[in-house]
DNA sequence: ATCTTATGCATAAGAAAATTATGTATAAAA
DNA sequence: TTTTATACATAATTTTCTTATGCATAAGAT
């Protein structure tokens, strides 16, 4: 009768996330090759230890601006009778990636500057 | 007559702050022990050699929020003519952010982990 | 057999948090 | 005397995320 729902996770921690979801996927995409909606929250999950969960609310929406941009393609498979969408980087896309991870690199630094932390970054 | 500006900055690196802004007014609050919101913004400016620009249409509002939660108290000074409003951190305010850095090492880890990069923290 | 969980997509309503654009006011510099 | 710097504040809009919901299939549990 009852459904007991725990929710575990480290909260606040969800808020930080903000604005670099798109520069997570990208990478990801650049890494895997392609990948599914699906894949990419349970790979967040995996990499993160459940510490970061990406909600289909806001990964959907985008993945799909980021295909109406021309960053990514789409490829619809069935595989086990289910359909997946699998998500590519488009050479553009590419580019594109390549620019956040540098902006991503350059708030980082700029985050160690502003709270005084030693971020040392490698590859 | 034409008012020509230019607008230098690293754009997209601006969207990545968005959640942890409060962090880093919490963060700098902490180090200076009390500071008004207009040194903020030249703070956060001049640590980053202009790329972090803290506009006040999101500054001020999060100093409200952060006052009116009780982690912020307020003192207005009048300095040359002007009147400055002077924030700093309550008891709790000081543990607040404790946790917020925390969190804020916490999710760090996490895109470590999620993008590859080999992130040092220390201190 | 049937109910739940996992897989897989999608969107709509609402909230949160930023940008952009204003507005007021004083002091200093051009 | 006009612009720039200092110093606060807020309103309208946009962006982006959360929460809730919906549909559908497969697999596992009862």
């Amino acid at each position: 009768m009852h459904k007991i729902i725990l929710y575990t996770c480290s909260m606040a921690n969800q808020q930080l996330i903000k604005g670099s979801l798109s520069t997570i996927v990208l990478h990801l995409l650049q890494s895997a090759g392609e990948m599914y909606g699906y894949e990419i929250t349970q790979k967040v999950k995996q990499l993160t230890s459940d510490e970061i969960k990406l909600t289909e609310g806001a990964l959907y929406p985008t993945l799909h601006k980021l295909e109406a941009e021309g960053t990514l393609t789409t490829e619809s498979r069935k595989v086990d009778g289910r359909v997946r969408k699998y998500y590519r980087l488009t050479e553009d896309g590419k580019k594109a990636t390549a620019e956040r991870m540098e902006e991503l690199e350059a708030f980082l630094l700029n985050m160690q500057r502003v709270l005084g932390l030693n971020i040392k970054l490698s590859s």
